[in-house]
RNA sequence: GCGCCAAUAGCUCAGUUGGAUAGAGCAACGGCCUUCUAAGCCGUGUGCCCGGGGUUCGAAUCCCUGUUGGCGCGCCA
């Protein structure tokens, strides 16, 4: 148990036998104890924790909020506690101040914990399957990937460090329409290559990957002589040597941008395997026999209205091709009945929101809870150039790939740029920014503290007597202790981040520690004459150096020895 | 038209399960390096928390409503 789980629960505890003596001693009478909740005041004068419970007992209590809060004071013990004092203030708030030795405590957890200061086990047991980024393998990735990546591969780190047993995991469109689009893209290019007279498809992919694909493709196959026997076979076998070939080269360069992005998934799992499993049949059957499918045009839809939702959706089309939501269901029934993962996150672009409801909808007609299909929905990305939007388009090629973004950035400054603000805030992804001034970068800020505390150690290597005990009391400035105070917050940030899905609270942490350190370097010097002041300060920033470390290691971002 | 997300300082944004005097970065101005890394620190001030109702002891936060912006509403994925 960290040390503030250890203080919430005490305090708690403390209080609630102090409103049960105060009821006793006939101060006043409740029918039932609320819960209790504590909070940490904003303003410092406040002691370190605060209660509102006499501001929720008037009602029942039939007596003024103070009155009830000078009850209970009167009765809380603190015998055998952190507990400094407790205070009433403002409208009958219930305050704790404690004594300086919880900050200690909090520095002896880092020490001992080393790594895995920061881990939880409020999850163990439970798995959990993160899907995200899922790009279209037509095509290189592009900026809003690149935001679902850091995204996705963070939340996954903190859900794991809350105990769950995380699979990272990316869904492979390698069926479909789209495919076909590209195998018609493919084969246009191909001909054009080769000198055949031939019209490129409308609504084909007009990026130049696609031609250099057919390009690459003549060119192994020994020349455009050697490729003539491609002519020969139909459109469709022809299309579908094609599709193979520059599928493998993009999912490797896909698969090679995530490594090199810092991204590493457990599982690729392919649409295609869906058919070729006989498991989009095996979830249709089911879904019929909940009686939750019905023909109309030719065509088997789903009866989403029966579950709140404004109409329904075609599983299989009247040509028979099974719709790109009915691969859906299928995959997500693989999900959370065939491998039995506890929960199912997916982080989705918001131009794909409206697929939850529907999406929930055939998980609760198939009897599966709904509740454990979960989607976090990311706003999307808008390039700025120039103070001015920048359109892109994927289908002319034209969209800034995430090859580009980190050849320009580099993976740490993409990765808490991406988690800077939370996935439901629109984010504006300034590019000029991105590629002029990499000092105002909040990056540079995390890494120089780490960076500064290696080198003040670095130095001091046979200063200190490490074997004795450090006698953490004397630190006393407000600077310490604020630094303290924030070592000993990084648990629960990690264990909010996980239950509100929102990394970019771990970033805003790295900052606030970082920042709390630079204020303490500049108020406090560690290598001081005093012996033991001098040993109490090395000991703190060893602290603050491993919890900047474990909290960099989650956002996967390194953690130099020097800038 | 319906649905989802957003609106807080000049700009970009924090703001914890509703709490006490709404904060930070950038920008502007002024200070701090003979001593552990100045990619840093300290100081100076600015708010119709989009408007209007409501709930509450208490609302930037919750509910209703309006406005503005983004996204979606296909036998596309």
């Amino acid at each position: 148990m960290y040390i503030r789980e250890q203080l919430t629960t005490d305090i708690k505890a403390r209080v609630a036998r102090a409103v049960e003596a105060a009821r006793e001693a006939g101060d006043f009478d409740i029918a039932a104890m609320p819960e209790i909740m504590l909070e940490i005041p904003r303003e410092k004068q406040f002691g370190e924790y605060s209660t509102n419970i006499a501001m929720q007992l008037p009602k029942q209590a039939h007596k003024a909020p103070k009155v009830i809060a000078e009850a209970i004071v009167r009765h809380v013990d603190t015998e055998g506690s952190l507990i400094d004092n407790v205070s009433i203030a403002g409208p009958g708030f219930i305050n704790f101040k404690l004594k300086a030795e919880w900050l200690s405590a909090a520095v002896n957890d880092v020490l001992e914990k080393g790594d895995d200061y920061g881990r939880t086990d409020g999850n163990a047991g439970k798995t959990y399957n993160l899907e995200f980024v899922s790009a279209n393998p037509t095509g290189p990735m592009h900026i809003g990937n690149a935001r679902g990546g850091a995204i996705g591969d963070i939340l996954a780190e903190t859900a794991a460090w809350t105990g769950y047993d995380v699979t990272r995991e990316f869904y492979v469109n390698d069926a479909g329409n789209q495919i076909a689009k590209f195998g018609d893209s493919l084969d246009a290019r191909f001909l054009e290559l080769m000198g055949e007279p031939v019209t490129f498809p409308e609504d084909g992919y007009q990026g130049e990957d696609i031609t250099n694909h057919m390009a690459n493709f003549i060119e192994n196959a020994g020349g455009k002589d050697a490729c003539a026997k491609y002519l020969d076979m139909s459109a469709d076998e022809r299309k579908a040597v094609f599709v193979d070939y520059a599928l493998e080269i993009n999912l490797a360069g896909m698969q090679a941008d995530m490594a090199r992005y810092g991204v590493h998934y457990d599982v690729w799992f392919s649409e295609q395997s869906l058919y070729d499993d006989g498991e989009i049949e095996h979830a249709l059957d089911l879904l019929k026999a909940k009686g939750a499918v019905y023909e109309k045009e030719g065509a088997l839809w789903f009866k989403t209205t029966d579950y709140g939702c404004e109409k329904d959706d075609v599983l299989i089309r009247a040509n028979g091709l099974p719709t790109y939501f009915m691969g859906d269901i299928a995959y997500h029934l693989n999900k959370l009945v065939t491998r039995k993962f506890d929960r199912a996150v997916n982080v989705w672009g918001a131009d794909h929101h409206g697929h939850i409801a529907r999406l929930k909808a055939a998980m609760q007609a198939a009897g599966v809870d709904p509740d454990r299909l979960e989607i976090v929905i990311m706003q999307l990305v808008r390039l700025i150039k120039n103070g001015e939007p920048y359109r892109m388009s994927k289908r002319k090629g034209k969209a800034l790939g995430l090859s580009d973004l980190l050849d320009m950035c580099g993976t740490d400054v993409a990765r808490v740029f991406f988690n800077l603000r939370s996935p439901d805030s629109h984010f504006d992804f300034d590019l000029d920014l991105a590629l002029t001034n990499s000092n105002d970068n909040p990056v540079f800020y995390i890494q120089y503290a780490h960076a500064r505390i290696t080198s003040i150690l670095r130095q001091m290597t046979d200063d200190v007597n490490t074997t004795a005990t450090p006698d953490l009391s004397l630190l006393t400035a407000p600077e310490e202790r604020d630094l303290m105070t924030l070592i000993s917050d990084l648990p629960e940030t990690i264990i909010t981040a996980e239950a509100k899905m929102d990394p970019s609270r771990i970033t805003h942490y790295a900052i606030d520690l970082a920042s709390a350190f630079h204020t303490f370097y500049n108020a406090c010097r560690v290598r001081v004459d005093d012996a033991d002041l001098m040993h109490a300060r090395v000991t703190l920033i060893t602290a603050a150096k491993q919890v900047l470390k474990n909290v960099l290691t989650i956002l996967g971002v390194d953690a130099p020895d020097r800038m």
